[in-house]
RNA sequence: GCUGCUGUAGCUCAGUGGUAGAGCGCACCCUUGGUAAGGGUGAGGUCGGGAGUUCAAUCCUCCCCAGCAGCACCA
């Protein structure tokens, strides 16, 4: 007997237990309900779920009842599987390290060749021998340094090293797959006869560096991914097509919200329709401020190095800093490079973080207790010189825009103002799609400054914070900046992966570091403490996983083109104009189709462009005052008389917080 | 930054040691069509940049740039 509890945002769940396997207690849901739980519980193992987009919601169940000890069996077995076969294919091969991670396993290889796409395919075949084979997997135990003199026999220095980083004297386990050996843990299956032969694959090669140290040797990474049954394998593959129609730098191009290219790696030209989103999007959050107590400020984007000197960040961070060197000698007819006078040459730094900007603005005139808890906001627009590798799209680029603040306020204040910003962050994630979301918060690293005492204040009153507004987290010790603890607050994209968005610092060292004070009760000069923190995080990012996450499907407030009146004829072809005219009085984004374009061309375009309603008018719209309303994704008109519609429109078009 | 791969028309991609093709898009013409592709004609390319080999390079070699996957990084 299988259970499946689904649990809804609402907090009411539902169990299911009629079927016999959670496969088909899954299979009795109905998709429609399915895609509205948050979250599920299969047989005792929980799941969040993170596919509010219908379709996805099967292949998470289908995934859900595909989890489990078996999975990680076969998956266990097929990274030895795997790495035999290699071995038997290129002998000079050095082995490494095979763990299971989700969907499937890696293996790490040391070989003089790069392995090739069509290698993989050579290996797949191999692995299939192998399992056909149905080879024993037998284990014994060995002792070190029996363990170590055979490695040396046959030459595979990374195992010996793997033995050696082992803790005390502990024998170690020793696995072979037929006559094929591998130092593991275990567990692993009986003979190789029983993982699915049809149920794997072989998905890409990668560079990774042994022992994830980018000053050692760089290994080749073979992924594969491996199920219970074929069927779960083409499932998964069919959510890999998915997952890729939905990825923002697909969308961006398809619906036509920015570029990049090669002249500015890294940085986004927005077209009209992305530049929308990001305006609409930061409209709301300046009124989200405004309404939460800060104050919005803007500073220099090139600053003197001197700046940077004295926060500290040129002596850690040069290198990620676009730098700007001018010659202040220039007069307009020698200002070629090599006449450049290194005399009076300034070096700015682009900005790479607000808050040394933000200490300059405080710094200017006495501050009082009184003005505290002063909180400082700004679009702070940012350039960091990010290594070519990490660049992804928007999410992760060169030049970014922060939805940044700095509040200084005193030691007392910290606990009060995090427990704020926590309940303000969490109000605008709803209100932008996002109910949940993941606390990290990441205490003391080794090195670090301050006493053991203030650290204690400092993380306790994060904590209480977080209690106090009554939420959960996920403790990284060791992970805080040196100057003190911080929260993270990550999202999870709707194909998976999770980012970084929203964080909150708590920072005594820039204050000293700048110099900035206040007037305490006293009379005395007082350090205040700085509260670094984002919203959203950067625009870039969080408008790439708005469009991910809704497959560009964007809720109506933030669509870029959110209304295009299509005419049937062109006899209709002014009454769509007046149409377009009264939903922009209206508050409504909308665009006239007035093309020599058939209907069903100006529909299909503007569903792949994912435009949300489509109004169509034709003469019988003209003559009895009507709109012909068809909303994306749905196959069903209705007629609606067009102030009605004008008005719902109107209404829709609303930002949440105006409602 | 590291390993591997990729770069041909606006997009998706084929192709060749003798200076290039398709579909979609775009322009024009016909068509006025009722909810996801109506028809015809036409215009578009220093084949990412530079150097080398060659009688001849988009194709082979080297360097550079950018992108992709992963690793490392992310104040």
């Amino acid at each position: 007997m299988a259970q499946i509890s689904l649990t809804f945002p609402d907090g009411n769940s539902r169990s299911y237990d009629k079927g016999v396997t959670p496969a088909a207690v899954a299979a009795s849901i109905s998709t429609s309900l399915a895609k509205k739980a948050i979250s599920a519980d299969v047989d005792g193992r929980h799941w969040d779920l993170q596919w509010p987009i219908e379709q996805d919601a099967s292949i998470a169940i289908n995934t859900m009842k595909d989890e489990g000890p078996a999975n990680e069996l076969i998956r266990h077995d097929l990274a030895h599987i795997m790495a035999r076969a290699v071995q038997e294919l290129w002998p000079d091969t050095k082995v490494t390290i095979g763990p299971v991670i989700e969907n499937g396993w890696y293996y790490d290889f040391d070989r003089a060749e790069p392995f090739t796409p069509e290698d993989l395919g050579e290996i797949e075949k191999r692995m299939k021998e192998i399992i056909n084979l149905r080879d024993p997997v037998t284990t014994e135990i060995w002792d070190r340094d029996r363990a170590i003199r055979h490695y040396e026999e046959t030459g595979e220095p990374y195992k010996i090293e793997l033995i050696e980083a082992i803790p005390g004297d502990e024998p170690v386990r020793m696995y072979w797959h037929g006559d094929w050996q591998d130092l593991c843990r275990g567990p692993h299956l009986q003979h190789t006869g029983q993982v699915p032969a049809d149920a794997f694959k072989l998905m890409s090669i990668a560079g990774a560096y042994w022992r994830g140290d980018s000053n050692r040797q760089m290994l080749q990474r073979i992924y594969g991914v491996g199920f219970t049954g074929k069927e779960k394998l083409k499932a998964y593959l069919t959510f890999l097509e998915e997952a890729e129609k939905r990825d923002h730098r697909r969308l961006g191009r398809e619906m036509d919200l920015f570029h990049m290219q090669e002249e500015a790696p890294g940085q986004v030209f927005w077209h009209p329709n992305g530049w929308t989103i990001y305006t609409t999007l930061q409209d709301y959050m300046r009124r989200k401020q405004r309404a939460g107590g800060y104050q919005e400020i803007n500073t220099p984007q090139v600053v003197d190095r001197k700046l940077w000197e004295a926060s500290g960040h040129w002596d850690k961070y040069q290198h990620h800093m676009f730098i700007v060197e001018v010659d202040e000698s220039r007069d307009g007819e020698n200002d070629d490079a090599s006449a450049t006078n290194k005399d009076q040459t300034r070096i700015n730094a682009l900005k790479p973080m607000n808050c040394p900007c933000h200490v300059q603005v405080f710094n200017q005139g006495l501050k009082s207790y009184r003005d505290l808890p002063l909180r400082l906001a700004e679009f702070g627009s940012c350039a960091r010189f990010e290594p070519s590798g990490a660049l992804h799209g928007i999410m992760r680029v060169r030049g970014f825009t922060q939805d940044d603040a700095h509040i200084f306020c005193t030691e007392d204040q910290i606990q009060q103002e995090c427990a704020r910003f926590i309940d303000f962050l969490a109000d605008i994630y709803r209100e932008l799609g996002f109910p949940e979301f993941e606390i990290r918060f990441a205490t003391r690293p080794e090195k670090r400054v301050g006493t053991d005492e203030s650290w204690d204040y400092v993380e306790g009153a994060l904590e209480n914070a977080i209690k106090a507004v009554g939420r959960d987290y996920v403790l990284e010790p060791g992970d805080g900046a040196f100057y003190g603890p911080k929260l993270d607050f990550y999202l999870t994209d709707a194909i998976g992966r999770v980012w970084q968005c929203g964080t909150f610092q708590v920072d005594p060292n820039l204050p000293e570091r700048l110099g900035a004070s206040y007037i305490a009760p006293s009379g005395e000069k007082t350090r205040p403490f700085m509260l670094h923190r984002a919203t959203l995080g950067s625009f870039e990012r969080f408008i790439g996983i708005l469009i991910e996450e809704h497959a560009g499907k964007l809720p109506f407030w933030l669509a870029p083109r959110q209304v295009v009146v299509a005419s049937i004829v062109s006899e209709a072809d002014d009454y769509v104009h007046e149409v377009v005219a009264k939903l922009r009085a209206a508050g409504v984004r909308a665009e006239a189709d007035t093309r020599n374009e058939k209907i069903n061309y100006k529909v299909r375009e503007h569903s792949v462009g994912k435009v949300p309603v489509i109004l169509a008018c034709g003469m019988k719209e003209v003559e009895n005052g009507t709109v012909s309303v068809r909303r994306l994704g749905e196959k069903q008109t209705s007629v609606e008389a067009l102030d009605a519609a004008a008005e719902a429109l109107s209404q829709e078009a609303t930002p949440p917080d105006l409602l």
